[in-house]
DNA sequence: AAATTAACTTGCAAAAAGCAACTATTTCGA
DNA sequence: TCGAAATAGTTGCTTTTTGCAAGTTAATTT
């Protein structure tokens, strides 16, 4: 368990897998705007290493060739159950959290079935449908 | 989930979680012992703050006044679901892992059971048995 | 009563975080 | 086509946190 703390163990990191996961975020500058406020540079160190350990990978939006998008590896995309667990538990001890009653009756209902489907939605590369 | 990375969003309180959870650690030496050599000062630090959110509690070990008991409220214990899902992932991603395949054959035919099962063991204040 | 053991605390050097400003590309618009 | 704007970083600097070694206090143990 120590590796998995030395990848993702401190706060960035795994706030940074979320908004790909859970906000559908791609960009640098979709991460920098996030409530958090992370700065640049850790944005930028936090990446690096995320890209290092293979759970993420970047490539150059062709769309506009002055971006990069994101998205999870399959290493990454194996981490959604553990943010899933992460977000049950701050859905019961953190009183500011806007968790939708519908994610917390899906989890409960058909945990499976959630996972599978936040999954199927990251696959890498895959252009983001809006 | 800030709030969750705000409380044990750090390499070394996970770890200690880990150790109540998974090594049935109880003793301030306890936690100093594991492979991963944490220092006395964060140890005492990682302790305070994972009590002030009330993740853990501490009294005096009767047995032996000068030492404390260690063990998770509520709160920690329901932290339990995630730590399992860090050891899944850590068990597929992590080559030195030492996971048993008996843990990992529970998990896949009765996740439910064993989490159950692994926090029956964890109600605060109750004795170690060994 | 002296020596041990446990749980911290303190002091200090090194590493990491946070902030603001800067740079290098790319794109957009006159 | 040239200048402005936007994006993904980098740099420099200060503050905070870590890590290590040694010290302290209180409870056993001998």
């Amino acid at each position: 368990m120590s590796y998995a703390m030395d990848l993702f163990g401190d706060k960035w990191s795994l706030l940074i897998i979320r908004d790909i996961v859970f906000y559908d975020k791609q960009f640098f500058k979709e991460f920098r705007s996030s409530k958090e406020k992370i700065a640049s540079n850790i944005l930028s160190d936090r990446i690096k290493k995320l890209e290092s350990a293979g759970i993420l990978v970047s490539e150059i939006y062709e769309k506009q060739r002055s971006q990069k998008v994101y998205s999870l590896t399959q290493k990454g995309i194996d981490l959604v159950p553990v943010l899933v667990e992460i977000m049950i538990w701050s859905a019961k001890y953190d009183n500011e959290l806007a968790i939708t009653p519908e994610f917390l009756q899906a989890v409960e209902h058909d945990r499976e079935g959630l996972i599978a489907k936040i999954k199927a939605k990251l696959i890498a590369g895959e252009p983001r449908t809006e």
